[in-house]
Formats: structure tokens, sequence, C-alpha cells
DNA sequence: TGTACATCAGTGAACGCGCGTTCACTGATGTAC
DNA sequence: TGTACATCAGTGAACGCGCGTTCACTGATGTAC
């Protein structure tokens, strides 16, 4: 029942490699060949794991969106909340944490693109949605107390914030050497917590 | 010097083609083949026309973006300046001017992730993104005024909806049968509007 | 701990198809008189 | 307005390559005694 450790590796390496070609020949354009002359494997070991690329990649794409959610509520809960006194802050904290990563946004947006045309995809994408809101909303709703803000609808808040990460994760990326997108960015999610938290909370 | 007239019909059912190609099949996965057989010409015409496939799609979104930018404009300088009142209005009114649009959304977002592995591409899409923020900025400081606020920063909040209106259109498409996701849209471009402006102006 | 055996995981060759790309050609379009 | 000619635009066949997919095989891994 559970897979051999062998087979193990061979999953780990074809998610790695299924990743590193995705990101940089796109999503439609990478081959299977591609990917298994990366991880170092013939075609035949990708057949016996595998019946398409597709599901190579929905399975990467899956595994690493829970873990770099789990890493985010990780890296929020292990914060250390003195340094955390303004809206500001916070947005700071959290930008920090979450980052702009090239390769990820790109294989994602792909991905969801794809999705959004595929009859079953779409739930995929929909239910990340959700555990995303879902992780933030306590650890944000327990931080604004701090900062002496009260939320009114937590999840509204959640699902406004992973929109102008998505809207402003372009922007940043499409003119990278300009660090005014950057600041436009954490003005933005400033003016939304602002905007969907009135005064109250523990300060 | 100007192409013949037969040429500029084969010019645009091409383009026609393409959009259609491209929306179903996705960005790496559309063919010469395939945009061909659509337009109903052989693959010679194709590469008599252009020199790959990038080609066509760079001269067919970038064509379509400019047409559909220039609609907006004018769909807002003509609409019905009496019927917008609150700020409320005016984002509904610019939404159902902007639409959600599924096949476009797709394409262009599959484009964007394309042009950002690709140089000389991504000058092409922080162009348009200037494009739009420069056309939408004078209507949207008149409509503002109209409702009785002033705008310290235009091009700062022209661009924070252009970022918010990415984001909560993936968040719209993904779960269509969801009219709360459309209404939070509003709600967050709502407060986006108030947040970046202040009481000041006609009303 | 060693040996024999069974099963599992990945190999690599082979097949075939879709399609990118080229090119000599033909019929359509435009021009000059 | 008609005719002759030149150029242009799209045709369709041909070539070849990359790669998806299959499968008989071999060596690796795990198990029973």
């Amino acid at each position: 029942m559970p897979p051999t450790r062998r087979r193990a590796e061979t999953l780990r390496r074809l998610h790695e490699a299924a990743l590193a070609v995705f990101a940089a020949e796109g999503f439609g354009r990478a081959s299977v060949e591609q990917v298994c002359e990366r991880a170092g494997f013939t075609r035949g070991a990708f057949y016996s794991n595998f019946a398409s690329l597709d599901e190579l990649f929905l399975a990467m794409w899956a595994e690493r969106s829970r873990a770099l959610l789990e890493d985010l509520r990780a890296a929020l809960a292990a914060a250390d909340t003195a340094d955390v006194r303004t809206a500001r802050d916070l947005v700071e904290l959290v930008d920090a944490a979450v980052g702009v990563d090239d390769a990820w946004y790109r294989v994602t947006a792909e991905f969801t693109a794809h999705a959004l045309r595929t009859p079953g995809l779409r739930e995929v994408v929909a239910q990340r949605e959700d555990a995303i809101a879902g992780t933030l909303t306590p650890v944000l709703v327990s931080f604004l107390r701090r900062v002496g803000r009260a939320v009114a609808d937590p999840r509204a808040l959640a699902l406004a914030l992973v929109a102008v990460h998505d809207g402003t994760t372009v922007q940043c990326l499409v003119e990278p050497d300009d660090p005014a997108a950057r600041r436009r960015r954490l003005d933005l999610f400033e003016a939304v917590v602002l905007a969907y938290t009135t005064p109250g909370g523990d300060a």
C-alpha cells in the first residue's frame, strides 16, 4: 500500500523536474521527454507513474500549493508579534512571508487558465483559493486585534487580500526594476486592510 | 505599401482564428495547423504572412487589447453621467463597461506568463498596463469629481483598480455560479476608490 | 545473517503520428495602355 | 471598357523531426525461510 522508498524518490524527482520544465517552457509546451531528461529517467519511467503530463502537473501543483500554504502559516505563527504594532507592520510581515516568486506565479497562472477551460480542474483551483482564505482568516484576525482593528467579515478581507496579491504580483513582475510597483503593492494592501476593519481590539 | 484588400482580409481571418484556437487549446498547445484549419487556409498561407505562431499571437493580442481599451474609453465617455451620483454608481458603471470575458482573460493571462519569461515581450505587457492606466486616469478623475471625491494620486488609483480587476476576475471565473464573488468584487472596487480619494469636488 | 524467489520499477528500442517548414506551382488581383 | 502582362497571395505536396505511447526486458528491491 505505501509506495516503496525507490518509487517515492522517483516521484519526488519527477515533481521537481516538472516544476522546472513547466516554469521554463510554459504549461502547454513542456514535453514528457523534457521532464524525463531533466529528472534523469527514460520516458518509460514516466508512464510507469503517470498516465499523462497533465496528471503529473496536477499532482505536483497540488502538493506544492499545499506545502507553500503550510510554510506561510508556519512563518506567520512563528513571527515575533512584538514587532507588529500597526496595520502597515502587519502588511509588511505578510508580504515578506508570501514573497513574489516569478516561476511559481507563472506556473500557477497558466494552470489556472488551463483549469478554467477544463471541467473538473476548475473546482481544484476553487478549493485551493478557499483553503488559502481559510488558513489566512484566523491568523489575520488575531494579528489585527493586536494592532487595534476589528474585522467585520474576515473571509471577505482574506479573499480581497488574495485578489490584491494576485493582481499586484503581475505588476511587480512585469516591471521588476521599478521599486514603485512594490511600494504601490504594499500601499494597496494597507488600504484594503484599513477599509475592511474598524478601530477596536487590544491596542 | 498598404496591403491589398485580399491580404487584409486574410490577416483578419487569421487573427480571429488565432483567438478562438488559443482560447480553446491554450497558448502553448495551439498549432499552426489548427489555426489555419479554423481560418480556412492551408498552412502555406500562414507562412506567407507570419514567421511563427508567436508572431501571429502577438499581432492579434496587441491589436485586440488596443481595440478593447478604446471601446472601454468610448463606453465611459458616452455614459450618462446623470446616473452617477456615488462612488458605488461609478464602480458599477465601470464594471459593466469592462465586463468579465472568460476567453480573453485566459488568453491574456497565458500571454502574460509567457511574456514574463521572454525578453522583449515583458515590455509589451508593461506598456499595455501603462496604456490602460493612462486611458483610465482622466475619465476616473472627472467622474470622481462628479461624485464629490478628489484623488491625490490618480495613477496609483488606476493601477490599484487594474490589479483589483485582474485579481477578482480570476475569483469570479473560478466560481462562476457564485454571485457572492461578483458582489465581493464590486465591494473591493468601491473600498479602493474610497480609500484613494477624499471628500471634495462638485457634489 | 544468508539464500532463493517473487514482484516491482525503470530501461531502451520501436512505431507512428502530428505538425512545422519549405517550395515549385497556379490562379487571383492590380496596372498600363 | 477591354486586353495583355506582371506581381502577388495562397495551394498542396513533400520531407523530416520531435515526441507520445507501448512493451518485452532486466536489474533492483523486498520477503520468506
